[in-house]
DNA sequence: TTGGATATGTTAACGGCGTAAAGTTTACAC
DNA sequence: GTGTAAACTTTACGCCGTTAACATATCCAA
């Protein structure tokens, strides 16, 4: 038998150079500029070379979505690092990194949340691969810590997540400063947030 | 002098025939199914032809948008009327009406709040045209009756706007059935909504 | 009445898009 | 050396938005 020479297939570099193009170039000009001509552009190679690796379009945008989750979830991660599990502060700190991560990779959320009936998904799978869990931990530990009123957790996470999820959609709608003036006054999506908290906090706690 | 013959000018019937295939082209097949050539055809007319009447597709697009928001605006209106002002239930009546629209107008939904900063609007502008002041005029009387307790009016409606989108927008990225399996059943938004009011409502409250 | 502007359309064409088909080059197993 | 499979190219098709040039009808002023 031979012995695998342990070279990588040249193409796995290739189909690499193709995802990161493509990441670049969603990031860059958001899904307008994701041509597969573009992306062959800078990779340095053909438009149809890319259906070497990916089925169509559609595939390969599915694919650079799903690095872009695994990023959001690394948001969610290092945001609860060294706050007191248990706490409100740690729910506050998970909300603040959903925020962050959609005004810091734009083009990444937009796409991730307009699946366009393209890909159905049941809900709970978008954020999964740990962020949904992550959620519902932070969710538990805050309920038997007494900080939140107990109920059911799966309905908290998603109440949480939808409140975090309007704002931020709602924000990102109105380009290009992601800010809301009120009252006068101009707020971003972090202020704003931090002053919704007192409602939503006020909402999951015990009455009296 | 000639008698006018009051026979309206032709083009301007184009131009609404322009606009109602439009609107049913985006409800039909979303953004994707709305091409000049496309609507042209719709109305036996060339696609050239489409450039007399509009700047360009944005233009035409912003055009048709702008008559689903005034179609949001009604939804909204019908919902409050009959339920007594000052009430909760009167806040979710105006709840459940923007999820009714969002469901039964997906596409226009969608578009309307896809506003990828080619249209760069202030937040408030969005639902204007009597539908922030129709949220706004409901949250301050239910203040003043003492429902909810008194705050920044425009800051709570931005609050309860938030939630109402984020549960909707959240929704429909899971297409087909905009639904959400949660602890083993299925819910849709209306359910949620009405779930999640327990909450909402309970922060808006005054303690003790 | 006539003639020129204006409104309302047409057809043809440009460059860009996703992608299918066919052909070419390269690497490697036997 | 030959066959085979992978990686890649060129070419082409039918869409797309949009421009330019041209046709026709309508209306008003002289």
């Amino acid at each position: 038998m031979a012995t695998r020479i342990a070279e990588p297939v040249r193409g796995t570099d290739t189909e690499v150079a193709i995802l990161e193009s493509a990441r670049d170039l969603l990031a860059e000009g958001g899904l307008a500029a994701l041509s597969m001509r573009a992306i062959a552009a800078r990779v340095g190679v053909s438009a149809t070379a890319i259906y070497n690796y990916f089925e169509n379009k559609q595939d390969l945008v599915r694919r650079v979505v799903s690095l872009g989750f695994e990023r959001f979830v690394g948001y969610l991660r290092a945001a609860i690092e060294g706050v007191p599990p248990g706490s409100t502060e740690r729910l506050q700190a998970l909300g603040q990194a959903y925020i962050r991560f959609a005004l810091e990779n734009r083009e990444y959320f937009r796409v991730i949340f307009a699946s366009h009936a393209d890909c159905p998904t049941d809900i709970e799978e978008l954020p999964a691969g740990g962020g949904y869990n992550l959620f519902r931990q932070t969710v538990v530990d805050a309920m038997e810590s007494g900080a939140i009123r107990r109920s059911d957790p799966d309905l908290v996470v998603l109440y949480l997540w939808t409140h975090v999820h309007g704002l931020v959609t709602l924000l990102l709608s109105c380009e290009p400063n992601a800010r809301c003036r009120h009252t006068g006054e101009k707020l971003s999506a972090p202020e704003l947030f931090g002053r919704f908290g007192d409602f939503v906090i006020n909402g999951l706690k015990d009455r009296g």
